[in-house]
DNA sequence: ATTGACGTTTACGTAAACGTCAAGTAGGTA
DNA sequence: TACCTACTTGACGTTTACGTAAACGTCAAT
């Protein structure tokens, strides 16, 4: 089974960030592991905030977005005024990503249709110089 | 049908971008557009080139990264090698981009869990307060 | 003739997300 | 004891993508 803890390295090298990052991270309100002294000890609870965090990087979101997004989740008194607001947020990420999702698909779709045109180029220019290529038999 | 020529505010007013964003990306190389005297003048090539700036910028590419992209476009010479380094390149943000949209689609699957738990939480508070909701009749 | 809208260049400012020292602590090992 | 390694907190540096202000030219309308 996996540790229940970890050390500020341990997360680093598992999701090839520096530990100046992680700290960083902490800085902006999105993590705030327990400590042994000054030692940083991390929770799964952590490890999984810090998955989070980087995922939402990969898609685009600014740690101040990350954050809020985090924030949703830990609604801690859970009064229903909050709840509202954190359903009516997270929809609208849900739109703003699935648009950028689009783009996403529009922009693979064009790269695509650009590497038939180089495909075809490249054999045509082979074939002139009198090199047998696969599909020109 | 579209006018053949843009100014610069035609085009700020068009993409909801600023002049002086227009007139960065020309210092990074990304637009050329040509002259009258000091004067911009944008053709609807260049007009498409600043489509797929900002497009490659809701993507996540950077500045550079596009410059990239459009230069693989114009090959110019269409030298063979070129074209295999472009068809590579190519493949590679292809590649990427579909690594990123996997993330958007898991980062969307679980706001949107998210989502339904707050709905249920919401309909249970409501409940709870004796509002008639309608899913608890 | 002046105002206003639009254009230009040059140059410094800024926010985000860290990188990169510097300088110190705490614990284990040779 | 000396040293090494991991961890800490500042604090300044860096890159990206523009914002913003200064100072000016151009042309049409009032």
């Amino acid at each position: 089974m996996t540790a229940e803890t970890f050390s500020i390295t341990d997360l680093a090298r598992e999701f090839s960030v520096t530990s100046r990052a992680i700290r960083f991270y902490e800085d902006q309100g999105l993590i705030s592991p327990r400590r042994d002294g000054q030692t940083r000890i991390y929770s799964r609870r952590d490890r999984a905030r810090l998955a989070w965090i980087l995922r939402g990087k990969r898609v685009g979101f600014s740690l101040a977005e990350i954050g809020e997004i985090l924030d949703l989740y830990d609604l801690g008194d859970g009064r229903l005024t909050q709840s509202r607001v954190a359903l009516a947020r997270s929809r609208e990420k849900i739109a703003a990503l699935k648009q950028q999702r689009d783009d996403i698909d529009a922009t693979i779709a064009e790269l695509e249709a650009f590497c038939v045109h180089l495909d075809e180029y490249i054999a045509e220019a082979l074939d002139a110089a009198g090199v047998i290529t696969p599909a020109s038999s």
